[in-house]
DNA sequence: TAAACGATTAGCT
DNA sequence: GCTAATCGTTTAT
C-alpha cells in the first residue's frame, strides 16, 4: 500500500525534499519503477552548478515551474535526466534523480533500457540519471508536465523507512563543494562511488535531535 | 551564424 | 582508464 506525495511535499527547499525522497517510490503507470536511492539538489541561490544560476532560459524555463513540475532536459545529446521542481513557482529549484532499484516486475524497464533478451543485470537498469531517465521512457514531451495521474508519473511512499547519507554531487564542474547528493547507504543501486562511507556527511537534520 | 559545452554512458584498451 | 557518440542550448564572433 502506498501513497502518492502531494505537491506540497515538493514546496519546501530542494535538499529537504531530497533528503525525504530517498526510499520512495517512483512509479510511471504502464511501465514501473522502483524505489529512489540517489538524487541530488540544485539551489536557486548561490549554486552555480544549478541550471538556472544565470537567471531563466529557454531550457530551464520550467524549473520556475510550480512544485511537483518535471523538468527534463538532454545530457550529452543522449540521454534524458529528471528533475522534480521544488519551492513555490518562480522559484528556480529541482531535485535530480539519479537511480532507483528497480521494482520486482522490471520486465517493461529492461525494454525502455533495450535489454529485449534480459540479460542486463539489475543493478545496470536505473543506476544513473541517464539510466533511470531510460528505463521510465523519458523524452523531452515530459518537460514541464506535472507529477500525477495525468502524467502517469508519480513518486509516493509506501511507508518503509529509509537511512539517508549525503556527499558531494556528481558530474559537475562548479560547486563541487556543496553537499547535495543524497543516497541510500550501502544501496547496491546507486550509479558509482561513493556508494558507501567515502566523503559523506551526516544528513542536514539529525532524524532524533535532542536537546 | 558559428563554436563550445555538458547534472552521461557504453564499449574498448 | 580512455574516449566516441550525439544534439539541444548557450555563448561567442
Amino acid at each position: 500500500m502506498s501513497c502518492p506525495l502531494p505537491h506540497e511535499f515538493f514546496a519546501r527547499p530542494s535538499p529537504v525534499v531530497a533528503a525525504d525522497l530517498v526510499g520512495k517510490i517512483i512509479w510511471r503507470h504502464g511501465i514501473g519503477g522502483g524505489r529512489l536511492v540517489e538524487v541530488e539538489a540544485y539551489l536557486p541561490n548561490g549554486d552555480e552548478a544549478c541550471h538556472a544560476a544565470q537567471g531563466k532560459t529557454a531550457r530551464n524555463a520550467m524549473m520556475f515551474g510550480p512544485p511537483g513540475s518535471l523538468y527534463v532536459y538532454v545530457s550529452y545529446g543522449v540521454h534524458h535526466l529528471l528533475n522534480l521542481v521544488c519551492e513555490e513557482e518562480g522559484i528556480p529549484s529541482a531535485v535530480l534523480i539519479r537511480a532507483f532499484q528497480p521494482w520486482k516486475a522490471d520486465l517493461n524497464l529492461r525494454r525502455m533500457r533495450g535489454d529485449d533478451n534480459g540479460d542486463m543485470p539489475v543493478r545496470d537498469i536505473a543506476s544513473g540519471p541517464g539510466r533511470a531517465g531510460q528505463a521510465l521512457g523519458l523524452d523531452l514531451t515530459w518537460n514541464g508536465q506535472s507529477l500525477g495521474r495525468e502524467s502517469g508519473l508519480i513518486v509516493a511512499d509506501d511507508g518503509q523507512r529509509s537511512a539517508v547519507q549525503r556527499t558531494a554531487r556528481i558530474g559537475i564542474s562548479k560547486a563541487d563543494d556543496l553537499l547535495l547528493r543524497y543516497i541510500a547507504p550501502g544501496s547496491e543501486f546507486l550509479s558509482r562511488s561513493p556508494r558507501w562511507g567515502e566523503n559523506v556527511a551526516p544528513p542536514p537534520v539529525a532524524p532524533d535531535r535532542r536537546r
